[in-house]
DNA sequence: ATCTGAATGTCGACG
DNA sequence: CGTCGACGTTCAGAT
């Protein structure tokens, strides 16, 4: 890991065309050759960077202008001109143990799967991921009076998860021995448009409580 | 701009949880506040972050172990328990001046808007940005026959694209005036199961030469 | 390798 | 300030 600050001005072509007048910015250098340029603000994304597998090349033109040519796999290039330096260093960092996750969508879907009444009074789990021609279906349950209900969960309800569901709807209505299916469209927050759409088709929206389910569920049984 | 090199380990509670290990890592104090840890590898995106506005307060237990809490808007928090400091610099950098694009979505519909007769023999545009109650449709033509004809612009075109064009022309067709209205699904690189999707629906595909359609404009108006 | 859906997505535009 | 769609999305998991 190289850490540079310097004055510098970038062009980046590849995907699309991009260009940074000259300031004075972070550059990162990773063991990989990924570029990271980054400035005292906007957010974890860098104002341009190169992906690895990549490799950086320092060009000194005949007027001694230093560049750096990182240059990625298809046609992506940057350039870098670098006007002055104020800062460089190296550093040993070795191999990260890498990042533990919890409450992600998967983790949500675990909990609905033992606790599928809190969807709707008397709901069943008949099996999770529930395989169909165009993808499985999050839950498949069964209500009270024995009739089938899909269930899409995300954490956060937006219109394409809707799209989602009413496409495995179509799909599992079809089948005689499943029709009448009904939906539920679980998240632990729903966008309105996403709502408005759901009603329209006669798709139950259920706004969940992660930490009441977690509440539910066995306290042990934790990531840390 | 502060630079760390530092031994640490770093737990995030926030919209979800996350847990780092203890391991050798760049910190990257922003001017704003916010906070990105950086491995050495993967890819632009931190292992773990503090997205501004936030602010990191340090705090030294009784067993004189150095911890900084940062702390966000909500209920985000990441703490960062530091072990051993490899590198610590700050740095002045000034406000950046920002990125230029070009080569986006954007720019594909005008080119498009000017060329519409790329996409299919005879085409004529009718207007860009035609306004729905759902959003607003791209390219609005009339074909050599004067029926009108939807056009859905993405870059990639993949199956979120076709179903965006099918709610459209859904709504469309409503229309007496205007009905019948055929879609035509362009991009620059359409995904084979978005075209099995578009042709079932009998919607026509158009691969984009966005190079080509450069060549057809203007060379002079270029941005830089 | 390709494809698909998730993301602490982030970012910008528009109402 | 929320909502919506694009993104050099990136990313991980499954086929």
């Amino acid at each position: 890991m190289r850490l540079v600050v310097a004055r510098c001005q970038i062009d980046y072509a590849g995907r699309l065309s991009a260009h940074l007048p000259m300031a004075t910015r972070v550059l990162m250098l990773k063991a990989d050759g990924s570029v990271l340029v980054h400035s005292d603000g906007g957010s974890y994304k860098p104002l341009n960077w190169m992906s690895p597998p990549c490799s950086v090349k320092e060009v000194v033109s005949e007027d001694g202008q230093v560049e750096w040519l990182v240059t990625g796999k298809a046609e992506d290039t940057l350039r870098i001109l670098i006007e002055e330096i104020h800062h460089d260093s190296s550093h040993e960092l070795g191999v990260d143990p890498g990042l533990q996750k919890d409450g992600v969508e998967k983790h949500l879907q675990e909990l609905l799967a033992e606790h599928p009444a809190t969807l709707a009074e008397g709901l069943t789990l008949v099996r999770r991921e529930y395989p169909t021609a165009i993808g499985p279906v999050d839950l498949m349950c069964r209500d009270a009076e024995g009739r089938s209900v899909a269930v899409e969960i995300k954490r956060r309800g937006e219109i394409d998860g809707v799209e989602q569901l009413t496409r495995y709807l179509e799909l599992l209505n079809r089948d005689p021995l499943l029709a009448p299916v009904r939906g539920i469209f679980a998240a632990q927050e729903i966008k309105p448009q996403a709502r408005v759409l759901a009603t329209d088709r006669g798709i139950a929206c259920a706004v969940v409580d992660y930490d009441a389910l977690r509440g539910l569920d066995d306290p042990t049984d934790r990531l840390f």
